[in-house]
DNA sequence: TAGATTGTTAATCGATTAACAATC
DNA sequence: TAGATTGTTAATCGATTAACAATC
């Protein structure tokens, strides 16, 4: 329910992961804590949350880990995303590598002039038009936003009231949580890359001169 | 010295900013905690922390906060920013419009082919070769990373051996806190954005089905 | 003045951690 | 068995909030 708690839980996936590849059975708390950077007993807390036991002396049966956390976090179902918007940003994440490692897939793309659009990826590309229908007859839940600012807000608009159930928003306009989001449940997700560069240039000015000036 | 007061001190300085174009001569902390989202007590808290102080009668004064938080947060002068790596995402961050009104300046970009690089924007490209000698003669502080995954641990300990105080790093690996992060007090901060698509799958997932299965 | 708002202290809340009994 | 590790409870820590005296 937690931020910081689901962050955890997806680093815990990933790591499983890598350990049940390099032929690991069994891990501690320990090792998970060290590795993840928290320590062991909030693990166990974490695990003893999600109803996952070890044994007392032999840790956690790595095969229950992968199966469970696959379970609670989807699995390795390919999970299909829409990307609206196809200028620079929508296109480069079309095409983004990072993706397909983690069974996510960009199954389409939306645009204004899709004929305008350059598109060297294998996705095709349709019109806004074709917004609606595609999330409906595809079940679509997950769509990234990639449209200028000033489209953005009636973009969110169209797609949850098309069924969109997540939103990963690169336009920089905070999308709040409207009378959509409350009504129907969609949960959107920020990303301003300038916001977090200025975070940047904050934290190394505060390093260097101290908050209270006198 | 928090994450989430970094945050709200970055969502203080826009909106007082905004009602500042609007022309208010004073606020409220009531006002100011309603339109970001938190508690009046809260915001009198933090600017408590940042000495910044109003009238028992008549709130803050807008062109103090202004100034205050233009001071605090770097001020309006422009950051320049450089972009090491100029494939996809690279180029895309580099015509991306969110930055221009928030004083950020993309003042380079750096790649190892910079001649393959199709170049719309009018941001030089420099070859791996310049980086270098072109962060320490231009007192560059912070830098984008939007290599491939396998180059990115390289990359940064070039930048940080150059000087740079600050990394976004959009590679698809979490750059640590090496030994040089620590060494020289160098910020990383990771952008991933599978990783953000899969938290709202989960988050999607959990609305419906509960945590605990039984 | 009376009313409203700040600034700060103490209370609350929630998340993390330490500790340890249970037990493999 | 002795040693090690889990699972859970209680303690700690830090951030947020409530409350209220000070005061404009």
């Amino acid at each position: 329910m937690n931020k910081d708690f689901i962050l955890r839980l997806t680093k815990y996936k990933r790591l499983i992961h890598k350990l049940k590849a390099l032929g690991f059975e069994k891990v501690f708390s320990n090792n998970l804590g060290d590795a993840i950077g928290v320590t062991p007993a909030l693990v166990r807390k974490d695990f003893s949350i999600l109803h996952l036991s070890g044994n007392k002396r032999g840790g956690y049966n790595i095969d229950m880990l992968v199966e469970e956390f696959d379970r609670i976090l989807g699995g390795n179902t390919p999970q299909n995303v829409i990307i609206v918007g196809c200028g620079r940003i929508g296109t480069a994440l079309m095409q983004y590598s990072g993706f397909t490692s983690d069974d996510l897939t960009i199954v389409a793309g939306f645009d204004q002039n899709p004929k305008n659009v350059s598109n060297p990826s294998h996705v095709p590309i349709y019109g806004m038009d074709k917004l609606q229908d595609f999330i409906r007859e595809n079940s679509v839940k997950v769509g990234v936003i990639a449209v200028p600012d000033s489209e953005a807000s009636k973009v969110l608009d169209i797609m949850v009231e098309a069924g969109i159930r997540g939103v990963l928003n690169f336009a920089p306009v905070e999308l709040k949580c409207s009378k959509y989001q409350c009504d129907s449940n969609c949960v959107i997700q920020n990303v301003n890359i300038a916001l977090e560069l200025e975070h940047l240039f904050y934290q190394i000015n505060t390093q260097e001169i101290n908050l209270e000036r006198d």
